[in-house]
RNA sequence: CGGGGCGUAGCGUAGCUUGGUAUCGCGUCUGCUUUGGGAGCAGAAGGCCGCAGGUUCAAAUCCUGUCGCCCCGACCA
């Protein structure tokens, strides 16, 4: 841990640099020759995959199936629900010709696809007996930012969107949490990461939803980062979009609606809570390489056939191995795969042969240890459970510490500064939210789930508290 | 859209004030020696100096315009 990769900007002397240093040395992303549309290079593409397998398998066994709706949009139907057009309108690009010819109706390269999946449902939902419909779409989608950042805030990035459809009310609700729970689910299980999960208030909620859900994650440098939503639309979307259904009882219905996402951020979000001065530190269940096999001396007799008789016996176990037999040397490849965040690292030398044994180093904490080759598939199972365990526990850690509740003004302008969740009490109303929006630069992250009053009064206006509620800078 | 930087080899840069053969490091390639924390030596390849005009015998350098990127703000996953 002591040894500092220097082509890697410190944390504390600039965090947004260091931020870009990894993204660039552990060769997750390029930028392209577009203005925030980034190359996901192979490293990066394959924690996306890790990702997309983790929620495939949840998906599914949850019922849902995956779909492909066009990535365009033809304008007059993206203008069907006022409140979604005018939250996505400002940053929609949009294609005005086809064919070397202008195009009488211009096509909107989707910012979302809520208007393309509901005008889909219109002509395949007739009779109860069509619902639910439990759809969900990989794709990429386009909104027009001004500010761009790799992974956390692109012109394009790659998500999935699921669009449910439901009979009842309380289905719907139930399917928003239950998304949600998901979503809470793979944060401790494959990125390690602890998320607050809680409703988002009316100034923060999605364009054209009666309610929002969120997973909030704070990163080291004390700002939180939206990982994840989930939306409960009721049947807005569905009247305004002509769906309707033959009930049981004889009588046409509008169904009620949910939809949810997590995106390529989520890569953001693992880079900025577990990497360290050394690079990415990659939780070992969604790592693409979760041990890398370094041979010391690999031109001597055995190195080399030992390293490679260890990669199959780990293959075999099921885990993911790199042997690096390059000719760069042993402490290049040290600080290469460090910088990539690999958990674990096994040297072997020609002196591990003689008594079956080899060095393996943890990345998280950097020790260092020499084990028995016999039993190696248990012990990497071992230390990769330890490694899990390990970093979801730090970033709790963290998390806990900096969740700080303030009873006055003087309280919320401090902490909020100082980085972490304000956690107070508040009286629900919209120009509260905005005075510590507009003095601070801090939002309301979410209201938490977990609501235990500590207090009676509204910091901000001393009026009577509704609700306990996060603010915090986010991303 | 405001503020601040920057465009010279794959990457990072010097040169620009005062016009005159394109600088250095890393990386790449070849060979030998190396290998338990970013190896050493020797050799080699690689440039419309962002783009377009202008001034000049001569422009990376001076003038005008233009395009793009990065960072920090306001807006958003």
């Amino acid at each position: 841990m002591d040894i500092k990769n220097k082509s890697i900007t410190s944390r504390d002397e600039d965090f947004a640099q260091w931020y870009t240093d990894v993204c660039k040395k552990a060769e997750l992303m390029d930028y392209s020759e577009v203005k925030g549309f980034i190359i996901y290079r192979p490293y990066g593409y394959a924690i996306w995959e890790e990702i997309q397998n983790y929620l495939n398998k949840e998906f599914k066994k949850t019922g849902h199936e995956n779909v492909y709706l066009p990535m365009v949009i033809n304008e007059s139907l993206f203008q069907k629900e006022k409140d979604h057009v005018a939250g996505f309108a400002p940053e929609c690009l949009i294609a005005t010709q086809g064919g070397g010819q202008e195009l009488q109706d211009k096509l909107i390269i989707r910012p979302t696809s809520e208007c393309l999946f509901c005008e889909h449902y219109s002509h395949i939902i007739k009779s109860y007996r069509d619902l639910p419909k439990l759809y969900n779409q990989w794709c990429s989608v386009v909104r027009w930012e001004k500010t761009t950042r790799p992974f956390l805030r692109g012109s394009e990035f790659l998500w999935q969107e699921g669009h449910t459809m439901h009979a009842s009310e309380d289905e719907a609700r139930q399917e928003t949490l239950r998304m949600l729970d998901i979503y809470d689910k793979m944060g401790r299980d494959l990125l390690a990461i602890p998320f607050v999960k809680g409703r988002k208030t009316e100034k923060e909620k999605f364009a054209g939803a009666l309610e929002t859900y969120t997973i909030e994650a704070l990163m080291h440098d004390g700002k939180a980062l939206q990982s994840g939503t989930t939306h409960y639309f009721g049947n807005g979307f569905s009247k305004a979009f002509g769906i309707q259904y033959l009930d049981k009882d004889g009588k046409i219905k509008n169904p009620y609606q949910t939809s949810w996402g997590v995106s390529t951020r989520l890569i953001g979000s693992i880079i900025m809570v577990h990497g360290d001065d050394n690079g990415l530190v990659l939780p070992p269940y969604v790592a693409p390489i979760q041990v890398v096999i370094v041979p010391i001396k690999m031109n001597e007799p055995g190195v080399l056939s030992k390293a490679k008789e260890i990669k199959e016996i780990l293959e075999k176990a099921g885990f993911r191995v790199k042997l690096d037999d390059s000719d760069k040397t042993p402490g290049w490849k040290f600080s290469e795969y460090e910088m990539k965040g690999v958990p674990l690292r096994i040297e072997v030398g020609p002196k591990d042969l003689a008594n079956n044994s080899c060095m393996i180093h943890k990345r998280n904490d950097g020790t260092k240890s020499k084990y028995d080759l016999s039993n190696i598939e248990s012990t990497v199972k071992d230390l990769l459970a330890a490694i899990h365990k390990e970093m979801y526990s730090a970033a709790l850690k963290n998390l806990l510490a900096n969740i700080k509740e303030a009873h006055t003004f003087e309280e919320v302008q401090k902490i909020v500064n100082e980085g972490g969740y304000c956690k107070m009490m508040w009286c629900g109303d919209r120009a509260c939210e905005d005075k510590i929006k507009e003095i601070t630069n801090a939002t309301a992250r979410c209201i938490p789930f977990d609501q235990v009053a500590f207090d009676d009064h509204c910091p901000v206006c001393g009026k009577e508290a509704k609700y306990v509620v996060l603010f915090a800078k986010a991303y």
